[in-house]
DNA sequence: CATTGGAAAGTACGGGTGTAATCTGGCAAG
DNA sequence: CTTGCCAGATTACACCCGTACTTTCCAATG
């Protein structure tokens, strides 16, 4: 249900860039990418499988996992728990947290004006 | 030196709100809060020391302890540690995901622009 | 100097995690 | 029908974490 860990997020995260895979396709990209040996990416999967996390199933002559939940939805909750640890809950802090950090990009500073536009477009 | 947990952290805020603190005091802000017995409080006083995150020491008449890492460094690498592996380092995408997560107060919009104005104005 | 009170260290223990090897059982191929 | 491969389960093990108690050691106080 809950609390992918670290390693795990890794299968997870090649999941969700592509569905589904097997086994063996996981242990090949996830594997080299982290210095994992085949095991250890097998305890992953399994860890998964009885977290319900993702799901395998033969399909048309082989075997496919899939993640069960969204990354998105993966994504609010860790992206949740650190805006309310560390910031009240409150985004704009956390924004100038990285803005003091010359963590803002030019590119950033674009996209979160045209952002902003639109938000304000849509509620107008 | 690094790796702060969770629990941990708790601790590491009464100090950031209020230092230098005894440990009695430590344990009666932060006991209550989470429902600690005295004894765990301790126990996570001793890790944090072993950890060189924080130091003791008596002065003018008591046993007290002070942080040796500035919260703000802790908020840098552990928010930066969320953006780098959940959006690639870039902070308009975040941004944009508490937006479609009805994240975004009217506040923080209001803080958001205050902000870009204000880093436009320092570029100027 | 002896006692005491508190700081720090040590011990404990169950659960999660990272890392990994091996066992088992079912399906597919020969 | 038998054999072999592979998914899933079991087992392993050290370390971290949350939770907590007990022991030790130092310093101050009487």
């Amino acid at each position: 249900m809950q609390a992918i860990s670290e390693a795990e997020s890794r299968i997870m995260e090649a999941l969700w860039r592509k569905t589904p895979l097997s086994a063996e396709q996981i242990i090949s990209t996830v594997g080299p990418e982290n210095g994992w040996a085949p095991a250890t990416v097998k305890t992953l999967i399994t860890r998964l499988l009885k977290k319900n996390a993702i799901a395998g199933a033969k399909e048309d002559g082989g075997y496919f996992y899939r993640p069960l939940i969204a990354r998105a939805d993966w994504v609010q909750s860790e992206s949740q728990g650190l805006l309310d640890r560390l910031f009240k809950g409150e985004v704009a802090p956390l924004v100038a947290h990285f803005a003091e950090h010359r963590q803002l990009s030019a590119k950033d500073l674009r996209q979160l004006k045209a952002l902003i536009s639109k938000i304000e477009d849509d509620g107008k």
